[in-house]
DNA sequence: AAAGCTAATGTTATATTATTGCAATAGAGG
DNA sequence: CCTCTATTGCAATAATATAACATTAGCTTT
């Protein structure tokens, strides 16, 4: 009874799947290194997870809301720091909203493929490419500490549509 | 009596040429493609290229109102769209601000190279690392449009600093 | 030059995104 | 249970960005 119905990476997948054990790579890590996965994070963390689209602060609010939470902004905000913060989400800058991390890897450089169509968000992890920038950057004299690379396009799905 | 007082790609360099240079690149640019290189747009770039560093839009507002243009946020929200469309700024997403190019070719995927201390932005052109992007890319289906890669770190004047 | 058209700028209002400061509460540790 | 700290709730506000429409400037055509 396996379900492949949502896309991620642009391609199907059992998300649900993919949802438990992402919560359950977060869970294990805050106890690890004890920190506290609250209600209200673990319920963020789950409704970003739900698509594999980035979300809003507004967004998030009105959806706790609806969980019971308070809605107000700081609460999403600080729920979202945390995450971001030990590498559950991370953030989609050109579009001031935040995606669930899909690497179990800690602390890595993120590629993430947004498409201006159906706005789904994929990561990856940065091959070589981070390789180069520091050598650019090492050339300037400059300590690259966090890289991020936002690429634009238009997804396998929604190449074919108009 | 040639000035190498202020750095740029985190070296010293003649900036009054640099500044004076790339206005004139930009207003050959219009001319060509019959673009309105007016003053408003003019004083925009000529602010962003002031300094080798990002400026928000509202800081932008405050100095043209020292110049005696209009301070309301359409203004410079309208020249700052221009520049970016035509290649003569970049938005830095992170810092949601905006910094002047410094790179003669139009129409590039530029690496902005951050310093989180003196908050100097360093445009660097990518290497390889685009097409290792676009690969990884294609693995996944997605066709890439636009890159934007952001480094965040510590220059080389500031490394040495506490 | 005058009229007509289009692009750019000015202006007002409002939308969206994010933070500050403080009070109340929950959880960890003794 | 008590204390301390981290988290959450809440109110206010800051910072960033856009929409809608009026006015002006710069061309084009007559
Ligand atoms: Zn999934
Ligand atoms: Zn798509
Ligand atoms: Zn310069
Ligand atoms: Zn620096």
């Amino acid at each position: 009874m396996e379900e492949k119905s949502a896309s991620f990476g642009f391609e199907q997948h059992d998300h649900n799947l993919c949802l438990s054990k992402a919560i359950q790579a977060a869970e294990d890590y805050c106890t690890k290194y004890k920190l506290q996965f609250t209600p209200l994070r673990r319920k963020v963390l789950e409704l970003l997870l739900q698509e594999h689209r980035a979300l809003g602060a507004y967004a998030i609010l009105d959806l706790l809301r609806d969980a019971g939470f308070s809605s107000q902004p700081p609460v999403a905000y600080r729920a979202l720091s945390f995450l971001v913060e030990h590498g559950f989400a991370h953030k989609i800058e050109r579009l001031n909203a935040f995606v669930a991390c899909t690497l179990s890897d800690t602390s890595h450089s993120p590629i993430f493929m947004i498409c201006r169509k159906c706005e789904t968000v994929v990561e990856a992890q940065s091959l070589s490419s981070n390789l180069n920038i520091s050598a650019a950057a090492k050339a300037k004299g400059f300590e690259v500490e966090q890289t991020n690379l936002e690429a634009k396009g238009v997804c396998h799905s929604c190449v074919e549509t108009v």
